[in-house]
DNA sequence: ATTATCTATAGATCTATAGATAATGC
DNA sequence: ATTATCTATAGATCTATAGATAATGC
C-alpha cells in the first residue's frame, strides 16, 4: 500500500467519485465511518476492504465504485478526521473567547483538551502515526494539519508575549508548546500498565500540574 | 501476528531452539541480523520470513527450524536489540565515569547520545514503537527495557539532587528526564521535511540548548 | 443512458508444514 | 540417531476486477 515513489496528487482527487447526490453521500459517509471505527477499535491491520464494506452495509464492489483503491479510502478517512480537528481548533481558539485569560490559563486548557481528545481518539491517533511512518504523503498531510491546529494556538499565546521573560518570547512560546505536546503525546501513546515509569504513574491532574510548572519556569512567567 | 490473548511465556522460550553449537550460532545470528537490517532499512512490513531467510543465506525451512514462528523471530530481534542497548547504558552510566560532572553536563551528554543513537537506529526504533502498538507483550518488554536504561540515568542524576531547587528534587528530576526524552523522541520520529514546525527547523545544537534551558529552569539549577 | 450495486473469482502474497536429504556427534 | 537443511506446496488472506443486474435522472 505504501508507495514512496508515488507522485500523483493524491490529496486532490484520488478517490474515484465523491458523490453529488444525497443518497450516495450517505453511503460515502457510512464507508468512512466504518473504516474509522475499525481503525479506532482494532487498528490499521483490521481495516480490510471487505470488513469496511460489510460494516457499512455495502458490497466490496460498491466500495471500489466510490474509492479508486484501498489507499484512497484510507486517505479519505485521514483527510476527513484532520479537517474536522482543524475546524474545531479554529473555532475553539477564537481570541474573543479567551479575553482576560492569562498565558498559563490558556496552556492549562490546551493540555486538558489535548489529553481528553487523545484519549477519545486513541486508536485513530495511533493509526495516523503509523500511516505517517509508512507513507510520506500521509506524513506531510498530517504535519500540515498539525500546523493548522498549532498555528492558531501559537497566535493566541503570542498575544500574551509580554507575560514572558527572556529575549525571544515568541520562540520560547513555540518551544514550550512543542515540549508540552511531545510529553502529552508520549503519555497517550505508551501504555504498558505494570511496568510504566514513575511519571507515567502520576495522575492526569498531577501530570498536567508538572507540565505547567515546566512551562512556567522555562517561560519565566511569574507565579501567582 | 498480534495476539493479545496469548498468555504463553513468550519472552522465556518462544523460539524453537537457540543453538548450542558454534556453527549454528552463526546462522542464528545471521538471521537476526538479516531481520534487523530489513527492519531498519524498509520497516516492519518488509520483514517476511522468505526475505529474512534469503538475506541470511538460508532456506525458509531452516528459519522455521530455528524459530517456532515469525513472531518468535521478531521477538528475538527486539530482545537482542534492547538487551544490547541496556548493556551499553549500564557501562556508560557507571558513576565513576561521571566524577566531577554537574547535573546539567550529564543531561547534555544524555541528550546528545539519545539523538545520535536515535538517528542511527531510526528504522528499528520506529518498528519497535509500532510493534508495541500492536502487541502488548512487546509493549511491556520495551517498557521494561526502557526502564532498565532510564533507571541508571536517574540514579546518576539523583546523586546531584542537591543542585536542584524545590521541595521534591527526586521527582522533579524524573519529570525533567521524561519531558526531555519525549521531546527528543518526537523530534526523531517525525520527519515531514517541508511542513515541519518552527521548532523542528532548529538545528540539533539549538534544539539541545533549548531543552537544557527547559530543564535548568524547571529544576531551578543556577546558571553558570 | 448513466450511475450504482452485487456476486464471484482471479491473482498476488505470505505463513507454515510435509517429506526428503544431508551433515553431525556419540 | 539426531540435528540441520532444502524444495515444494497447501492453505489462508487480501486486493481488485470482470461481468451481470438494478436503480436513477434526463
Amino acid at each position: 500500500m505504501a508507495d514512496p515513489t508515488n507522485t500523483r496528487e493524491i490529496w486532490q482527487q484520488r478517490w474515484a467519485r465523491e458523490p453529488q447526490q444525497a443518497r450516495s453521500a450517505l453511503r460515502w459517509t457510512a464507508q468512512l465511518d466504518a473504516a474509522q471505527a475499525l481503525l479506532e477499535e482494532e487498528g490499521l491491520d483490521a481495516v480490510t476492504v471487505a470488513r469496511v464494506a460489510k460494516r457499512a452495509g455495502v458490497s466490496v464492489g460498491a466500495t471500489y465504485h466510490y474509492f479508486q483503491d484501498k489507499q484512497a479510502l484510507i486517505y479519505a478517512v485521514v483527510d476527513r478526521f484532520t479537517r474536522e480537528a482543524a475546524e474545531r481548533a479554529r473555532s475553539a481558539l477564537d481570541p474573543a473567547r479567551w479575553e482576560g485569560a492569562s498565558l498559563m490559563e490558556i496552556l492549562e486548557a490546551y493540555l486538558r483538551h489535548a489529553i481528553k481528545v487523545g484519549r477519545r481518539f486513541r486508536g485513530t491517533h495511533l493509526a495516523h502515526k503509523r500511516l505517517a511512518m509508512e507513507d510520506r504523503h500521509v506524513a506531510e498531510h498530517l504535519a500540515s494539519e498539525h500546523r493548522a491546529i498549532h498555528e492558531p494556538i501559537l497566535k493566541l499565546l503570542e498575544t500574551r508575549a509580554e507575560e514572558v521573560g527572556g529575549a525571544e518570547p515568541i520562540r520560547s512560546i513555540a518551544v514550550a508548546l512543542e515540549v508540552l505536546w511531545a510529553s502529552v503525546d508520549q503519555r497517550l501513546s505508551n501504555h504498558a500498565p505494570g511496568t510504566s515509569s514513575r511519571v507515567a504513574r502520576l495522575s492526569d491532574e498531577r501530570f498536567i500540574g508538572e507540565l505547567l510548572e515546566v512551562a512556567r519556569a522555562y517561560l519565566g512567567v511569574e507565579s501567582k
